[in-house]
This record gives structure tokens, sequence and C-alpha cells, in this order.
DNA sequence: ATATGTGAATTGATTCACAGCG
DNA sequence: CGCTGTGAATCAATTCACATAT
């Protein structure tokens, strides 16, 4: 019984689209720097490791981008990514947790270059309210609420523990966030109306002693 | 042209199923610790979070494990997943870029809990070789090909910056290590006996933007 | 000539319905 | 009688082939 529609797509945009538009961005970002103009969607798809097909139907999704003979104009294409994704303004968004993590992520310096804008930190521990990281204050979780109105918080990151994640979720929820980052290793629920996304190295090391392990079992295919 | 079959399955597993093997443990240890013995499918599968015929499928594609008319034991279906999933003995894992993320991971005190050992760490940094951080030293990275031997180090953790990202990699593989998780925000490049798992927070929150910018842009379903 | 854009075909994953056991 | 296990059906995503535009 999947409540809301956690894992699926606003429009009948595959997610695994979106992810891949994202690499693509990266990619032509990486060309631009590198003094690149044009692109094939043959180029394109070899640094992102997928098949050409799969650049083209991606971008078809969202129009059409290209000039047929010649391929994409770099610059033009990143910024329709940029636009298809959303990247045309700033975020804003707060942290939640100000343990190692919520720490390591405030004083991390690229976010404010990359569209996002870090405008709260709270935490629960009253030890650590009023301490600065990066460049905010930490703000006791009885702020939240009175926050996220004010300053106008779209996005939390949820960096505290298991057993607090579920009800960070629900007073982030409540106050009016919309997004939610969550770097907890738990499942979280939320109104049909909010969007998670999980950061969960823990879940992905896993998935690695899967394959690990799957691959020792069986070196190559064909066992007879 | 997707190189080797690097988001591929190793038999007909879909690495969905896999995903959700992880988050149906987590749930089970949860149970477990609350002292519950049984459990449905259908319970299960709302913790979860998708539906029972999922949690079901999911499993079947393993063997069986449940009873029926009763369901499953909690702490042999918590064992056998832990033995589907390779977590039945401690992964010898190495952490390559002593910054922020590297010494943040080093730090985390959860992870041998968790199955996995700390057992060295890696800097081009010469300041930094020979500081500790948690449990390691960090060393040079060029004595990397002889530790990798030496302590048979099974899993790298790549916390390089995006320019040093696919170098590092190239480093790890060559040394034998057959398991990467990736935080550089990129996509590195393996051959195809080495299996890649991504930790990018970055493209998970360009995600958000995506789909809240979607939401913004049409609230609901049926706009005529 | 060349590389995009896209309907059609294929492959893969999820959902369903119910047969099979306890 | 309840709940698992699973083949069949549906739904979604990827791959392909080629028509189309420059």
């Amino acid at each position: 019984m999947p409540r809301g529609g956690a894992r699926g797509t606003s429009k009948g945009i595959p997610s695994a689209t979106v992810s891949r538009l994202i690499t693509y961005l990266r990619v032509l970002n990486g060309l631009e720097a590198g003094g690149v103009q044009r692109v094939s969607s043959d180029l394109l798809a070899s640094e992102a490791q997928v098949s050409a097909f799969q650049v083209r139907k991606d971008l078809a999704y969202f129009g059409t981008f290209g000039t047929r003979g010649t391929g994409y104009t770099v610059s033009s294409l990143r910024d329709e990514l940029k636009r298809i994704l959303g990247l045309t303004r700033q975020w804003r968004v707060a942290i939640v947790g100000m343990g190692r993590l919520g720490q390591a992520i405030a004083d991390y310096p690229g976010m404010s270059e990359f569209d996002f804008e870090l405008v709260a930190a709270f935490d629960v521990d009253q030890r650590k309210v009023g301490r600065g990281y990066g460049t905010v204050l930490v703000r006791s979780l009885d702020e939240l609420p009175a926050a996220v109105d004010e300053l106008d918080i779209e996005i939390a990151f949820l960096t505290v523990p298991v057993k607090a994640a579920q009800v960070a979720a629900d007073a982030v929820t409540k106050a009016g966030v919309k997004g939610i980052l969550n770097f907890a290793p738990t499942v979280v629920s939320v109104p049909a109306d909010v969007r998670v996304e999980n950061v969960d190295f823990l879940a992905a090391l896993k998935r690695l002693s899967y394959f690990l392990h799957e691959d020792a079992a069986e070196p190559e295919e064909s066992p007879a």
C-alpha cells in the first residue's frame, strides 16, 4: 500500500531521466569550461556513460534543442537544462540536525555557487544553539515554524539520527517545507505534496556488498 | 554506448529489488529490537512504503522464506536477508581523500557495527599524511597499491574533488579494488568487473529542485 | 552527408489474481 | 481460513530504425 506517490514522476517523465539530465548538465558545464561550443548526442552520451538514443529520448521529453546534421550548442542546451531542472533561481535551504554531518554540510563551500542558499540551521541540543557553522547560526528546533515562514525555507536537509528522522520530517512538513533531502538511513513518511530524496551512503555500501558478494559467487555467466 | 554493465544486475535481479531488500532488513532489525517475532508481508510493506506484492516478489527472487497462513519469522528472515546481501562478514574498506567529507566518515562511529571495517585512509596532501582520524592513520596515495594488497582492501570510498575522481578511481581499480563508493559529483569509468555506487547529494538536491519546480508549474493533475 | 527527433518494437519491472500450503 | 508464492497481465522504460531537417 504505497501511500502518496513517493518515487513517482510529476508528469510522464521517468525519474531516471531527471537524474540523467543532471549528469548531462554537468558534462555540458565541463565542456563549456573547456571552450567547447558544439556537442553531438554521441559525445554527450559517452561522457555521461549512457547510449546516444537515451540522450536524445531524454531531451525529447522536454522539447527539441538540437540542429539536425550539426548537434547541440553547448551553452544553449546547458541553459535549457538549467531551466528544465528549475535551477534558474536559488533555492532556500535549511539544515535540521547539527551533528557531524550537518556541520560538514554547513561548512561545505560549494553549495551557494550551485543554486542553493543555506539560510538556517536547527538542532534540539540547546548547547549547540547560538553556535555558528559556515554562514549560519544554529537555532532551536522550536523556532522552526516561524523561521520557515520568515526565511521562506523551501528545502530541509534531514541530518538527524534515525530515531529522530520521522519527528523531524513531521516538523518540517507541518511548517510548510515541500522538499526534504533525507540523509538518515530510514524511510520517512510525508504528505503527498512533499517530495523526499534520500542520500543514504549506508544503503549504497550495502548494495556494493551485494554485488561484490554475488560476483564472487558466480564469477562469469554460464556456470555450466 | 554504455561500457560494461555499470547499473545492471548480476543475475536477473532488478537493482531496485536490492535497494528494497536493504530497507526490509532495516525494518526487520527495528522489529526485532522491539521484540516482534513474526511479521506479514503486509506489515513489512507498509513499514517499507511499498506494496505487499512487491515484498513477496522481491523475496521470491531468492527463495521461499515464509510460512503460508502465518507470515515470516523476523529473526530468520533478517538472517536470510543478511546472507543474500553479503552481510555475514565484515568488508574491508578504505577512504581515498581526507578532506572534510573523508574526515567526517572516518570519525563516523556506526560503521564498524554495520559490517564494514575501516582499515586505511589516503590523501595526496603530504601535510595530512600521518595524522589520525577515528581509528586510522592517513597514508600517502603512493602507498595505495601496497596497502590494498597487504590490508586486503575490498571497497574504496572516493571522497576526493571532482577533478581528482577519475584518477583516484583508476588508482584504486589498478590496485585491485572491486567496489567503489563514489561521493564525487561526477561519473567515473571503471573496468567491467568493478562496481561503482554513487552517493551524490548535489544530484539529489537537483532532483528536488526539478520536482518542486514542476509541482509549482502544474499544481494538480487535469489542468483543463 | 550527417546527426537529430520520434513512432514502433523490445525489454524490463510492477501489479494482479489466484493457486497452494499450513 | 489466512497469507505466502508465482505465473500471467499490465505498465513503464529503453532500444532501435529511419524519416526528417539542415
